[in-house]
DNA sequence: AAGCAGACCAACCGCGGTGCA
DNA sequence: ATGCACCGCGGTTGGTCTGCT
């Protein structure tokens, strides 16, 4: 019944990664590809559980992680993201190339916090500090969901979906909600104007992958018309909340 | 120089969803 | 159909660093 377990914890290290755990689990990673966590550690030689391995790749050894501070940019993108998202510390790191959801959701704690509190607004509302709670001003997840907004048609919206039992909840409600942001909300991208996506998350146009009807041609997800085209310039990338994007993953925004 | 407090951040913990056996 | 392990996520902890007294 069921699987063995992932690792024995009476024989796995704890704590700070040494150096040499770091090399060893980079070179097996380099050699072998991510996934697999589970039998990682006993492939690599290492006396940790996977879940540790899979913790101290993503948010520390991976390549393309960026370290060092955050520009200003990132910094009004993230608290811009938290107002629509709310703690949903992996799909705003999914905006942030080279930053992880670790890292954000540090330097949220320990930054930004603080620096809208300076500013005079509540961190966790989006709201000013002295104004009193009220329903449905902002989309605002960090705030208990209500009955009329609840969190999956603020999301919706700002996918520009329809919501079947409320039609009036669209992405210029959002807007309407976020001045600021600017938005443009659209998700097909620029090259398939003659198609509209469906109301229905499941609909994918004839000849595209799930990806490419995200606009996600030539990323890893899409899986039709490989190597067809020439590269992103011929999509030009997508926007999603005004903003340039790289891979937002919507199953996972769709399950939340 | 020593002690303390606060800031920072890597790592752990626990939970929910998913899928294997 | 069911139980259980895996995976990924968000929250929390604890060690280290830094600045102040």
């Amino acid at each position: 019944m069921g699987r063995s377990p992932c690792c024995e914890k009476a024989h796995t290290n704890k704590g700070a990664w040494t150096k040499e755990e770091d090399e060893r689990l980079i070179a097996y990673i380099r050699a072998h590809g991510e996934g697999c966590w589970r039998s990682l550690p006993k492939a690599a030689g290492l006396l940790r559980c996977g879940k540790s391995c899979r913790l101290r790749w993503i948010n520390y050894l991976r390549p393309d992680l960026k370290r060092g501070n955050f520009t200003e940019e990132e910094d009004e993108l993230i608290i811009k993201l938290h107002s629509l998202l709310g703690n949903k510390w992996s799909l705003i790191a999914g905006r942030l190339p080279g930053r992880t959801d670790n890292e954000i959701k540090n330097y949220w704690n320990t930054h930004i916090r603080r620096k809208l509190l300076n500013r005079g607004i509540d961190p966790a509302t989006h709201r000013p500090l002295n104004e009193p709670a009220q329903d449905a001003t902002t989309i605002s997840f960090a705030a208990a969901p209500s009955k009329q907004e609840p969190r999956d048609d603020a999301i919706a919206a700002a996918l520009g979906y329809k919501n079947e039992n409320n039609p009036t909840t669209t992405a210029a409600t959002v807007q309407e909600r976020c001045p600021d942001l600017n938005l443009e909300l659209r998700i097909s991208p620029p090259c398939q104007q003659q198609h509209q996506p469906d109301a229905s998350m499941g609909m994918v146009e004839e000849n595209h992958c799930f990806a490419c009807s995200l606009g996600l041609q030539n990323s890893k997800e899409c899986s039709c018309r490989r190597g067809a085209s020439g590269g992103s310039s011929a999509h030009g990338g997508y926007d999603f909340l005004g903003l340039k994007t790289s891979v937002l993953d919507f199953r996972t925004l769709e399950m939340k």
